[in-house]
DNA sequence: TATGAATGAGGGTTCATTCAT
DNA sequence: GATGAATGAACCCTCATTCAT
């Protein structure tokens, strides 16, 4: 009994790393966060680190699986027989535990490391394919209900509607002393203004 | 005038070394990319290159200003007396000398760089701040033509667009397989229902 | 009884962590075969490694001793009455469980490591002084029985013997694509030529 | 002209770390060396030896190399024209600039690594392989003289002679209060016996 | 007996940068 | 202007060993 706990207190341990990772990540980039600092971080020392994860770069692909499966597992939970719009943008600003920086910094991170990294670019593709396909399959059914454009095609603005959320946190990156929730609006009018029978 | 030419010679050195670091960052990253391998590419030796910047920093911030300096080079060119959405949408798809894809990539080193570096947070929000001041213009024109919705904050209409345009290289990112041409008038037209005067 | 199976279960233990230390430092070398891969091949876990052995260091110690008292043994079978020349070579290429290149190889690790650790070197010494005195020995008695030139020192021509034999398994090593058979009858003759009475 | 010596220094300067490496190989072992020590002992910093050699790896192949090749050479410049057994003799005990011990450590070192490296084992293999077809040249021309048994093959008798050489040096190893000078000639004695006509 | 979590020093290697030439 | 030798801190990772369970 006490022997079935000990995965358990593995697994938590994992946790752990990962989320120091992370927030070291954020700090200082993915390739920027030495191994050290993230030890130091997770309150271990750095040769057992290796313990739990055979190299840094399993940690940034675990990290990487496990934030964007966050997103995605998050909008799944809304999207049974809501409003269209209100569906695809309540993704984006509502996710527990993550401040919007914290969120947009990771997310480019990824996109970067993606660009020149293979498993980094397959875990973006399979997880943005995750919640793209619950994305169409809303689109599609507001369309059956006629709340939707019936001329648009359901994959390609999907993946649109994806890239607008996901850009999103470029905002008060890009444009200082901007009021984040008007342009929270601002983009729920036009999400409403593209989809909605013409 | 042989005088005048050896600054000239400087700066034309200064451009090549930043185009070769420029390749180098697309292809390790902006912390990945070591000076050794810049120098490698540029054609030079690595103390040499502290001849024409004071550190690997210099490059990296000369090197972001110069290519978003170049989008809103760009992009101003197409900004006097054309409709609105196709201004807007102009910039992205005909940029001359970059494929799509390193245009994406460096824009995303840039944010995930810009969220933990002040310097480049600052460039960012500098060209940034170009940008969209002419595309807020060019909103307000459109405007007291007519053409746009009056009702929409020229300001945060502005800001939204530029999220927008720069949220589009993430798609051939995230989504395989995507027909890129067609998201391009699937973006159009979600910038034109947006605009128009409802 | 049962009580007095516990110390034959730790011996045998101990025995099956030295033939997997043993394959190890063929694979790797004495020094390059961590304690990791030693317990793995072994089947336990780090720890409890330190329960049978003091030190990795412990282990090496013991595995030479065993291996060259395995030659020793071998070695003294052969003996007792038999024509010297046969005595002397059998102990070569004849031994069980050993195939020729681990017998070497192993021997070469023993002798590069006794040039700079003096326990090792001491095993070493230690060992080949039995087996020396015995072909010392068989010498003297080929030399009473006038099989043996009675001009050669039974001591130093044992020492040279030993070299001789142990130098065998360089011929593979050393020479590709030769035919060790031949080489075995080769230095046969060679030893045979070298102690017949002149 | 001040140009055309930076070649010249490049090249001493990794002789010289080759030294320093191969001191270092005697007293740590291949493996045990480390590099940190290995710069020490030439008295450079540790990231500065990565301009001379792409890796340890490089370095002990290129010790094992210079090495061997450094018995070859000695061996060559006394082939021609002396009685066969003094030739075959002569190289080991006379090699300038080692120490015997030094000698048969590092080659032990290497026929241990040989046994598991491929590099190694084809560098000791090239190298044997040279100094074996001047040893079986010399066997022919003794056999064509009249000096050698004309019964022997030239090719396998070099082979076992060479291994009989390089086996000496494990005589002081093996065997404590050994006179070594008698050995020598007792080894001389055998080859001697084993190679004249019967 | 047996585990595996934990350590921290040290492994080989790369880094941005400096400086004599 | 231009080189590349030189530095030493820091990189990711592995090591032999200890200890609570």
């Amino acid at each position: 009994m006490a022997r079935k706990l000990v995965p358990e207190q593995h697994e938590s341990k994992r946790r752990e790393i990962l989320a120091a990772a992370h927030r070291c990540f954020l700090r200082h980039g993915l390739q920027g966060a030495s191994v050290a600092v993230i030890c130091n971080e997770a309150g271990i020392s750095p040769g057992h680190l290796y313990h739990y994860f055979p190299s840094k770069e399993a940690i940034v692909e675990q990290m990487a699986d496990d934030y964007l499966a966050g997103l995605h597992a998050h909008f799944a939970r809304h999207t049974q027989g809501e409003p269209v719009a209100t569906v695809l943008l309540s993704e984006l600003w509502s996710m527990e535990g993550w401040d919007d920086l914290a969120h947009c910094r990771i997310l480019f991170e990824l996109l970067a490391e993606g660009g020149r990294n293979d498993k980094i670019h397959a875990i973006l593709q399979a997880n943005s394919e995750g919640v793209r396909k619950l994305l169409a399959a809303t689109i599609t059914a507001g369309q059956q209900r006629g709340e939707v454009d019936p001329g648009l095609d359901a994959d390609q603005t999907s993946a649109v509607l994806l890239a607008v959320l996901d850009a999103a946190p470029m905002l008060p990156l890009m444009t200082a002393g901007l009021d984040f929730e008007s342009c929270r609006a601002l983009i729920t009018t036009m999400v409403g203004r593209f989809l909605r029978p013409q």
